[in-house]
DNA sequence: CTAGTTTGCCTAGGAACCCTAGGCAAATGA
DNA sequence: TCATTTGCCTAGGGTTCCTAGGCAAACTAG
């Protein structure tokens, strides 16, 4: 019988790609194995489990997210590097909506050590927000913010979750403008408040 | 044969702690089923099916997290406002994860017109920048950087994407400070830029 | 070229899950 | 009290994940 020449990596090219098309929960052994013209069980000889799949997923979505990212912010700083960051990770996951879903899930972290280049997305931020002249913690802080807002708000949007009639594009571009002024106008160390107090 | 004295509302409290302990994708007909003492098949007379159930738990979730918020919101503005609102936000998505992430399910638009109070938390949002003096479409613009923020924080931290030494409250904390800040300092109505010219 | 080894894909089959159909008995109401 | 409704049941089909074991294609060594 012809052989289909299957490796881990088509499988979870064609896996990905099914992800996008169909979404991310819509990737089962089974779909994969028909998409690739082979029975289910056959798909084992390439992958561990369906878990072992995924995480193959999120692995290549994260190292192209990183990579795109990377690439955008190159020999950018400041607002431009920040703008560059922000339109290549909302473009990334507007155009892999299933690969993006992917990085969401928890990946275990042996397999994560296998693919640094998937780590290396936090120290392009790192190194981004350098031009704003943050030092630890705030540039953790930072950090953790823009993470948090670029994630929540291509999350939200692939959720439908932005149903108001105020166009969308124009509203992410006011996001990224107001962290930029965020960043421009960080909050020096607070003062000591209540609310320091309740942090141990 | 005793009967269980099952209902939909008495199911779906049953799907919700499960998805809590077990996590969301833990939710099954079976696994629900069990708990309840009853076989699965049995559910069927009270939910529609497996994505009913889940759907349900977003509403019942979307119920409870707004009502939460609402509370903590009320009788405050500007700073106190937003503190209260980012605080009883991030803590039940800490205390209720199953339920949380039950909120990230897209809905049937019909199902969500049934549950009035879970849209009106948007509301609310909305109801506590008033204080900071925002008009449309800044506001709008506003409410979905708060969302986006909020929600991408704590789906990052519920998925372990935060393992820096730096303490998470604390980021958390500066992280609400700089909102605040930000929204007080809201930038003005962009000057025509080549982003906005590309703007449509 | 040939013989042994590896390997890619197969069939078979068990377990868990989703869901439908149809039955029986408990609860309800006339 | 008796008919109706309703809550839970068993039976069973389809899909999916995954393991075990087999066969033949592809590679490797003599």
């Amino acid at each position: 019988m012809a052989r289909a020449g299957l490796t881990a990596a088509r499988v979870t090219q064609a896996a990905a790609d099914l992800a996008d098309e169909a979404g991310f929960d819509k990737v089962t052994v089974s779909a994969v194995a028909r998409v690739c013209g082979v029975r289910d069980a056959s798909l084992y000889s390439h992958v561990k489990s369906l878990q072992d799949l995924r995480t193959r997923i999120a692995l290549l979505a994260g190292e192209e997210l990183a990579d795109r990212v990377a690439a955008a912010v190159a020999g950018r700083s400041g607002r431009d590097a920040l703008t560059a960051f922000a339109d290549a990770y909302r473009d990334y996951a507007r155009a892999h909506p299933g690969r993006y879903a992917a990085t969401q899930i928890r990946i275990d972290p042996a397999a994560l050590a296998d693919s640094p280049k998937a780590l290396r997305k936090i120290d392009t931020t790192y190194a981004m927000l350098r031009g704003y002249g943050l030092e630890e913690p705030d540039l953790t802080d930072a950090v953790r913010l823009l993470r948090s807002t670029f994630h929540g708000y291509v999350s939200l949007e692939a959720g439908g979750g932005f149903n108001h009639s105020r166009d969308v594009q124009a509203s992410w571009e006011r996001a990224v403008e107001a962290l930029h002024v965020l960043l421009e106008h960080w909050p020096a160390a607070a003062a000591p408040t209540a609310a320091d107090a309740r942090d141990r």
